[in-house]
DNA sequence: TCCTCATGTCAACATGGTTGACGTTAGGAT
DNA sequence: ATCCTAACGTCAACCATGTTGACATGAGGA
């Protein structure tokens, strides 16, 4: 025994004594990213995707029509990184392509109802976390939630 | 050129339609780890370290000393997982490890002065990051901040 | 003495990324 | 018509971070 911590490690959230003001703040933004995720990861994986497969049906999903070249660029990864995890959406049929009439040398990519059907259900996990989250705290903490996650994420 | 979004893609805040009201939520969980870590991972690579070296320099610091087994089911990853990281952290000094007088099984593992600073100049861009965001909304907006992401942690 | 715990270490593998190089295809300009 | 170039495809080599499985070592405890 002596397994005092979760059974699941990693994602139990270890008390570690607070050296800073912020120590704890700085933990739970590890621990929230890993809690949004969690529940979607194991889902993508019943139907043998993973992240970044989700990234890419999240992205598709909201820019239909979108090239290769700029799905490239919103996801911030190479061309071949994104190769792989995109040949497989194609050949599952969960995403489409066909080139433009005009702009014949751009690919356009869409989901098929399939890959529509994957990416709600996965990213409906994540915001069923969010949404219960906000819940427990009300319009105006959700509102501060977002204030504080804009401020952190324009930092750059 | 045509180059409209960033000129760092993939830390760029995308603009997606939302075909969701917590879209933008789920969106700021992503962008809001990237901007927390960034200026850590861009220090930590000038000293030839990375996330998960930070992840142990963290934890040991706020656990002086941890044994071993102790640090892999905080961190949640196997032995093997933590053995090269680690052995880099010992080789470099940054990390010392000793054997408990009367633990003599167990290593005992302390950051060394250099690992103490370098442990806490990588921490200190990401709690920066944080005091930023924080000091723009105000207590209650942090209180808040707070609250919601306790509650996404502690999903499960 | 022997079992077991804590640790170390090797090998094989999966995943998600990188750079570099090169090929194809089709518009657009001269 | 020809050539340049943009958008895409693809191969190879590599790196980092993780996984399991197997096995070795060293020291306490029964």
């Amino acid at each position: 025994m002596q397994k005092t911590a979760s059974q699941v490690p990693g994602l139990h959230r270890a008390s570690l004594r607070k050296l800073h003001e912020l120590d704890a703040a700085l933990e739970l933004m590890y621990y929230g990213w890993r809690g949004m995720t969690l529940s979607a990861d194991q889902y993508l994986d019943t139907v043998g995707l993973s992240r970044p497969h989700h990234r890419i049906l999240y992205v598709v999903a909201r820019r239909p029509d979108i090239s290769i070249g700029s799905l490239i660029e919103v996801l911030g990864i190479s061309k071949q990184a994104l190769n792989r995890p995109l040949a497989l959406l194609l050949e599952r049929k969960l995403v489409a392509a066909k080139r433009s009439p005009e702009q014949h040398r751009s690919k356009l990519l869409r989901l098929t109802a399939a890959g529509q059907k994957i990416e709600q259900t996965a990213s409906s996990h994540e915001r069923k976390v969010l949404r219960d989250a906000f819940d427990r705290v009300g319009a105006p903490g959700a509102a501060a939630w977002m204030a504080v996650m804009e401020a952190i994420a324009d930092n750059n």
